[in-house]
DNA sequence: CACGATGGTTGCAACATGCTACCAAAATAG
DNA sequence: CTATTTTGGTAGCATGTTGCAACCATCGTG
């Protein structure tokens, strides 16, 4: 066989993370899920998937319980994809990659969308990682611990 | 063509991102490299992954500035592929991907390998998504501004 | 009912992935 | 210095996945 590895009996939680939402596309979906996209024609003309990848992507999304399935708001018969908890706890990723890309892949003053605190109209704090206690951590003060029984 | 749809000029930072990470490979070596992994075979015992396929992320990654490759650090005329301050900057996403992971995915008490503050040995604070003027934010409380000349 | 919009499915060609075998340079053993 | 092992790849093949275009059933609207 010559299937794609999966990683979601791996011991290690980015790997099972990267299992559910690690391809090309679903992680824009998710991303325009936050941004209010419900109806698979607009995430069709948002991403400019191919309708068969956007449905397929669509399934494992509902499958992994990222996205779910409900009666369309408007009450038509359609159906719309609404992010479920465990998608929504999905927003310190798509920020981070958000703040990344910011500084990483744009020239200074290049235009781009920008996320905002709704209240005030500004940009949001940079995410930091932090001990217990407080303090600022970086890659180089943290380690692995390879396996514990939590 | 059939190529693979590339993100790199989407006016979208997530976008981009994914465009330099977001195949199934590439954010598992950076996990990898945060964890001390340097050398070629490194990574490939760690990930199982078949060494030409880590041959072309590894040359994609030190292409798109996320890794570097440099003479080997024992003296020894091999070369490491180390972080670059880029790819450093790949921290708050890992670390957002794995307490995803570990909310999401493992039964209460399965063991996953854990990431821990060196000083004391503990876990990290999930990471909280701020305003600039420090208050928490749920997805609902932003939007998204969809172009802006910064 | 007729017609467009919506939300798909199907088939095909091209590309990407995984596997195995092979290989050259560097390190190491003798 | 020679033989062997380790390291870091490359090449070729079979199969899986992606992208595209065509087709189609259902829903909504006039």
């Amino acid at each position: 066989m010559v299937t794609r590895t999966r990683f979601d009996d791996s011991e290690c939680p980015v790997a099972r993370s990267v299992d559910a939402i690690g391809d090309w596309w679903s992680l824009l979906i998710v991303r325009d899920a936050f941004d209010g996209s419900r109806r698979f024609g607009e995430f069709q003309r948002s991403l400019g998937v191919a309708k068969n990848i956007l449905t397929a992507r669509l399934r494992t999304l509902v499958a992994s319980g990222v996205l779910e399935s409900v009666p369309a708001s408007d009450g038509s018969a359609y159906r719309e994809y609404v992010l479920t908890p465990r998608g929504k706890a999905l927003f310190p990723v798509i920020v981070a990659l958000r703040q990344w890309g910011e500084q990483n892949f744009f020239a200074p003053g290049e235009p781009h969308s920008q996320l905002v605190d709704r209240r005030q109209g500004q940009r949001l704090r940079p995410l930091e990682v932090l001990s217990a206690d407080g303090r600022r951590l970086n890659p180089d003060d943290t380690t692995v611990h390879k396996i514990s029984a939590q």
